[in-house]
DNA sequence: CGCCGACTTGACACCAATCAAGATAAGTGG
DNA sequence: CCACTTATCTTGATTGGTGTCAAGTCGGCG
């Protein structure tokens, strides 16, 4: 909504996207999009070997009870940068109309609050009750100015995030609202946490304003396009917050199809 | 293209656009993301002290004499990376509807071509005639892997690419056509090489079916967006790769009205 | 001069943002 | 436990924007 603006170029972070369980689901960890690297030991997997003690002296683990608290906002000094223990976080940004953008959500593992020239360029809010490390900027930096490998961890995260960002450009970009909504849901469908095989019911963790920010549309028109999903018998809504699967072939189907009448051949 | 603005905190680089004289337009080679850093060695930034020298041991200079020659494409074996010396190139994806998505356009000491698990994520094509200085990834790894200073110039180019398409996300996900038309031409203003501040004449650098491809619109919403932007005096259009700004107040403006009707407040 | 590509304009239909209102669920206090 | 309040989600009606199809213009090049 609207918001205004920011204007501050980019921070941030940024991947994959998770989501948050509102206050009436129930508490859920898992991982929007599926990464290949096992996140059981979130500050492990950034750290292989003995980097790991440097950087467990460094660290802070930081805690933040409710859901909706503020991290970080865009344009303030960054001295931080976060590591996911526990929890969900939302990357924000707003445009100068005032309209809210959700850039990605972060589970655990996800490394997030880079500085973009001494500040952060983005906004940070807890989507759950969220456990960070938090590591000062300066201390990280001087760390990987000895560690090679530990800058490479560092390195990968970054590759693999900005490969989500230019994803979720080509989504944005192209696709029609119920389109957008089909991907998000196959994206959720691979994660374990969220999908739950057996009964072919997926678990819906963000709230329709997160989802509609995060997809480039408006409430209205994400309730509009669960509602032509069901119709179309692909899925089928239980609550707001779960749906029962009822057709991936489908919903892979549509992502395949024509955004909208024919396609285009340049 | 957006702006390639300025903060980041070292060094540089990039991103963001550049343009593509079609053959018809005088050749171009400005950038069409002003740096601040000075480009005449385009390795040069990319490596700072001694690792130069390492670096121009195993780069080799190749030469793409025309536009349109692709350099890499998605899905294939990523043996190279590249740095720009001289040139423009697009780097783009295809949506699984087939619709193509020009993610990024890469002027002068720009690196690309950073492999995705073994191969590229994306494809890069010419967008005239270009120069490039190719490094073996395996190499390049090497090298990294011993000088972290390198790492440290490569993360930052990175982090930067990466808040480039966190940008542009935000503009593919809530402007309308004009608005989006806009913004682009307000980072082009920022490239001396393609707007003259005395006459107030602004080139444009792409056609408008890489323009269409990388604002996520038509070629024919391009073109009324122009017309939109001409009938409110805002511009005047002089030939299809040339325009008069009439009024940047105006332009400034745009970015910060409402999207659509009203400001939803949620 | 004629072809051909790039660009522009028009007509039309459809989608989605908006505005408004209702339905459902959650939280609060008695 | 129920009444009330509030937040969230859904549905409906309207309108504007933009994709699509089609035609026309402009400019370069043979």
């Amino acid at each position: 909504m609207m918001r205004r603006s920011s204007r501050l170029e980019d921070n941030s972070e940024s991947a994959p996207a998770e989501a948050a369980p509102s206050k009436s689901s129930p508490k859920i960890r898992g991982r929007l999009i599926e990464k290949t690297d096992d996140r059981s030991l979130p500050i492990g997997n950034l750290l292989t070997g003995h980097e790991q003690d440097e950087l467990r002296r460094i660290a802070k683990l930081v805690e933040y009870p409710r859901a909706g608290m503020t991290i970080f906002s865009a344009g303030s000094d960054a001295d931080f940068v976060y590591v996911i223990d526990e929890g969900m976080v939302r990357i924000s940004r707003h445009a100068e109309s005032g309209q809210r953008h959700i850039l990605a959500f972060m589970g655990p593992g996800d490394l997030f609050g880079v500085p973009d020239g001494g500040i952060y360029a983005n906004t940070s809010e807890t989507v759950c009750a969220t456990k960070l490390y938090r590591f000062r900027w300066k201390s990280l930096r001087d760390i990987m100015a000895k560690e090679p490998e530990l800058q490479l961890s560092f390195l990968a995260k970054l590759a693999f995030d900005f490969r989500q960002a230019q994803r979720q450009m080509v989504i944005l970009g192209q696709q029609t609202t119920y389109q957008r909504l089909a991907l998000f849901l196959l994206d959720l469908l691979r994660n374990s946490q969220l999908f739950d095989h057996s009964r072919s019911r997926l678990k819906l963790p963000v709230n329709r304003f997160d989802l509609a920010d995060y997809l480039g549309m408006t409430r209205e028109a994400a309730a509009r396009a669960f509602a032509r999903l069901e119709e179309e018998k692909l899925i089928r809504r239980i609550g707001s917050h779960e749906i029962e699967i009822l057709n991936i072939r489908g919903l892979n189907h549509l992502k395949r199809g024509r955004p909208r009448k024919t396609l285009r051949t340049r």
